[in-house]
DNA sequence: TTGAAAGCGCTACCAG
DNA sequence: CTGGTAGCGCTTTCAA
């Protein structure tokens, strides 16, 4: 930039001010600039001029597994929007380990980025009160903790169990389990769900049909089939499972079916995410929609506008109405006589 | 820091060396000082330190499609491996666009990354010309350019092609297709290995049976789709499908399915990428294995071997081996006396 | 073991 | 419309 000043005869902060289009420059000077710039192939660095306006245009995106189609799609989305407007992502993936997030959340901080968007598998908040010290604005997304006040974007977790369950219900289960998910909010909000709509339909809860998943993110695969065993294990076999999400449920599925099982008539699945393999699965799964997309692309606007506005705008929270998407592994079950058909378990 | 060094009457210097375990400081003073940043909650601001050391920790990544499982896949792994030590990753998506890309690289050029990492979706090689004079290195990962010499990794994709066409052919189908990628080197190598396969059996090349997608690797759903109603539409319907990849042999397998065709039995179908929901499809995917997570690790050692050497070293190039698995819509064809059970197309 | 001078590349502020 | 002065927060080099 010095060098293309010296060559020109002008100063640098003409330069500056073209790289800028700020419009305080002659059109002659202007060109002249420009043409230099080309000749050159100057390229402006950016590292230094966030040292000295104090924005980075840079976001921050922590998520649990970026693998997983849920948070992949958020990315995306929200990626998609942000750079509209100049911004870019850095990515880091706390692979559902709390103190991992802290590290990775600490590296951020010192990178200075503009804003932090967070789906957090931390249960203390501690570490956002040191955020908020920081003065680095935040967006949860996905999950957020009792007693932090921030902004968010999300599902209504509590709506996405009483919708599965109720469904299971609606289409004759009796006895319907629950394969959750790690102790986060959206679990807790769908165990509070399930549990709320087996009582608003007089039905019991029974702590056998509720299995604990401490990972439900991350090598689903597993353990939605270890999930799905101890379940066939029970001497009253559930005819019906909502689970957490869509590869435990796929798993799950997987495993009973290995088993002899047949989905739905023997056992209806309902999982959670509507993933875009869903519906060519073996047997179609049943799922509730997160619209994760616009979760993506809520947080990013929520972003945009806690960047673009002097004062700190009021946390904001946004929680979206989840949506049942029925298919195969719930299908309204087949006359009591069907049983006399099933092959049985083992 | 300044403050820091002003509370305890030392150096800034010497504040700085503490924070980067210079050992050239006294245990004491380095006590106080590390005492003092923790009461402070004071966070070092690393990108004044990129400033001065031309250093900023952080590598690009550019691909298509950040939610297509095989680039998130290698996304995850790089990031576990990079973070190790240190370095983070700035994530971009082409949205399998060479305008858009050519944007993004440049956004990242002026940001002074450390290394690109980039599926590139560009044709030519002049791009990376620009890269080179900004004295930027960069990895290809995925995808190459011919005329390029560049540090490379992915699979070897002619033996891709050849694989999944050989494994078609000694299933016993006659009349094999080809539902290709967009114009970038691993479509090209797949369709040459498809080409080469057949010749090498004696078969001939058919031009109808080889269907062009533009954006393989965006919406494949549709494309899919489409691809395999202009197949089934010939005449002489193709008896086995070899797909640029798994999202597009997914929707070509509901297509056929829904149009009342059986998988394998009319038409055996192998795709690539074997993702990890590919078993528990409605027809188990036969699949090419890309070790995309070995992508992302080799990717990730290169960059590493650039940043710690003085001087760049020779470019490097990893060409992995692909590996062929069999599922069930390319199991083994049942006899011909199968055929008068189809249920016919339409 | 400690620190002073110098500067990384850019932009804010205000004067001409 | 143009440009000087000052400084963002940190590190490097070298002298004390």
């Amino acid at each position: 930039m010095k060098d293309i000043a010296k060559d020109l005869g002008v100063s640098v902060i003409t330069v500056s001010k073209v790289l800028r289009n700020h419009p305080d420059v002659g059109d002659e000077t202007r060109n002249r600039v420009l043409a230099r710039v080309k000749e050159l192939n100057y390229q402006l660095n950016l590292a230094a001029r966030s040292l000295v306006t104090g924005r980075s245009y840079l976001v921050g995106l922590v998520v649990p597994d970026l693998l997983h189609p849920f948070f992949a799609e958020i990315a995306k989305a929200l990626s998609e929007v942000l750079r509209k407007s100049g911004y870019y992502l850095i990515v880091t993936s706390s692979d559902e380990d709390p103190e991992l997030e802290e590290q990775e959340i600490n590296q951020l901080l010192a990178r200075r980025l503009d804003t932090l968007i967070i789906a957090s598998c931390r249960t203390t908040v501690d570490l956002f009160f040191r955020i908020q010290n920081q003065k680095i604005p935040y967006v949860l997304i996905d999950r957020w903790l009792p007693g932090l006040s921030s902004n968010f974007v999300g599902v209504d977790d509590e709506a996405v169990g009483v919708l599965a369950t109720r469904h299971l219900i609606d289409i004759g289960c009796k006895r319907i389990a629950h394969i959750r998910g790690p102790e986060t909010s959206p679990a807790i909000g769908r165990l509070q769900g399930y549990k709320r709509a087996l009582l608003e339909s007089g039905m019991k809860i029974v702590n056998d049909y509720i299995i604990a998943e401490p990972k439900g993110d991350v090598e689903s695969k597993q353990r939605g089939a270890e999930a799905m065993s101890r379940l066939l294990a029970l001497k009253a076999r559930p005819d019906g499972v909502f689970c957490f999400n869509d590869p435990l449920a796929m798993a799950a599925i997987n495993y009973a079916t290995k088993e002899g099982l047949r989905i739905p008539a023997d056992i209806a699945v309902v999982g959670c995410g509507n993933l875009h393999y869903d519906d060519s699965l073996r047997v179609g799964l049943s799922s509730i929609d997160q619209h994760s997309r616009q979760i993506g692309e809520e947080a990013a606007r929520i972003t945009l506008s806690i960047l673009n506005s002097k004062v700190p705008p009021a946390p904001e929270s946004i929680v979206l109405q989840p949506e049942l998407i029925v298919r195969e592994s719930s299908q309204r079950r087949p006359a009591m006589n069907a049983r006399s058909r099933r092959r049985g378990p083992r």
